[in-house]
DNA sequence: GCCAACGTTGGC
DNA sequence: GCCAACGTTGGC
């Protein structure tokens, strides 16, 4: 069982709007990294803080867990996509994604200063500087903190 | 393989 | 809107 905390601006695609849809799939992330922490790293189960970027102010919106197997993005080959990459492979595509599904919207965000202001959470990769990836793992200890500071209970 | 130029992310 | 950080691209 690991932790993870994936990163979505609410103007596309929000706690609220995960909660609506139940289930979404995690396409558009065009960084090896984060796909390799996806393809490779997440299995059924795994819960994930579900953070908001480029608002004021950012923070962690709720939870949500990982369901089902990897598989391809399908935006990849959707040239009428934003996300359209005409050099990935067919037979062998380049971006790989999971599902992701709705578990809970904490009550107040827990936002990035919040985060920032915790000893507990040192170390956390999302408040290291310069982290821009989209899908970062987060150790057990650091996401059960992070609920509790929500008030939340997995 | 180096590295400058360029593009993107995301907090502020 | 600014800009720091950093990933990617492409010429050499």
């Amino acid at each position: 069982m690991r932790y993870w905390l994936i990163k979505s601006e609410p103007d596309v695609f929000s706690i609220d709007d995960l909660k609506k849809v139940k289930r979404e799939p995690w396409s558009g992330v065009r960084n090896y990294q984060a796909r390799n922490s996806m393809r490779d790293d997440m299995k059924a189960g795994d819960l994930a803080l579900f953070y908001h970027s480029s608002v004021v102010p950012p923070g962690v919106a709720g939870v949500a867990r990982v369901v089902g197997e990897p598989y391809p993005d399908p935006t990849q080959f959707d040239s009428k996509s934003e996300y359209f990459d005409a050099t990935s492979p067919k037979d062998n595509p380049r971006w790989i994604l999971v599902d992701f599904e709705f578990v809970a919207k904490f009550d107040e965000l827990v936002t990035l200063q919040k985060l920032k202001e915790e000893a507990a959470l040192d170390g956390m990769v999302v408040l290291q500087k310069g982290t821009r990836l989209s899908v970062t793992p987060v150790d057990a200890k650091h996401f059960k903190h992070v609920c509790k500071l929500a008030g939340w209970k997995p």
